[in-house]
DNA sequence: GTTCTAGAAC
DNA sequence: GTTCTAGAAC
């Protein structure tokens, strides 16, 4: 995230004189808004379908709550994160037949704390690139459980090194589902049909 | 985060 | 010649 993106998140989004469009990382804050894309919603929490969706299931699930990312969770937003874990198993058992996994990226683009749930097919328009792939499928995906464990455990969520990141977006492709090695992604997304 | 597109890869 | 990836976007 740029460090005008920081800045924005930090001063409440508010727009300067010269600048006529809101940053694109402050998107999920509109859409949190639009009842075109809002799926469920609490007190505390609002979930949405993803704009971009990366497989058949795509939610996101966010607090209302100003919380920028997992790096600004402390111990008192831990029940916070157990509602998420619920509102998991919601979805899940409405969607008995798809297997779907709760997490969140360790470098995420978007400002507002999300917690993305997917399912594991991974057939969709919207998936592309390896990044989009390698963000989903590799441990840039930091699981649910693993997150409120860290929390309960540190009160804090560990940063991933910008090295460790840049090497996980750059894994070779391969099969989330069996271990077949894809030439590129028209491929990859060819070969995921083969598990439906 | 997406879109666009130059030029690498095939 | 076409497909595919990767970097810029003021």
């Amino acid at each position: 995230m740029s460090k005008r993106a920081l800045k924005l998140s930090e001063e409440g989004a508010h727009l300067s004189a010269k600048q006529s469009k809101k940053h694109w990382s402050l998107g999920l804050l509109d859409s949190m808004k639009d009842p075109d894309l809002i799926y469920k919603e609490t007190e505390r929490v609002v979930i949405i379908r993803d704009k971009y969706p990366k497989a058949k299931i795509h939610y996101l699930v966010l607090p209302k709550d100003n919380i920028t990312n997992i790096y600004k969770l402390e111990k008192e937003h831990v029940s916070l994160l157990e509602e998420f874990g619920e509102l998991f198993k919601s979805i899940q058992a409405e969607y008995k037949s798809h297997i779907l996994n709760a997490g969140f990226h360790a470098a995420p683009s978007m400002l507002r704390l999300h917690m993305h749930i997917i399912s594991k097919d991974m057939v969709s328009p919207c998936l592309k690139t390896k990044v989009h792939w390698n963000s989903f499928t590799t441990t840039f995906f930091k699981p649910y459980k693993d997150i409120l464990e860290e929390l309960k455990e540190n009160g804090f969520i560990k940063k991933m090194e910008n090295d460790v990141h840049k090497s996980l977006m750059a894994t070779p492709l391969k099969c989330n589902q069996c271990n077949y090695v894809p030439k590129n992604m028209p491929q990859l997304k060819d070969h995921l049909l083969s598990h439906e």
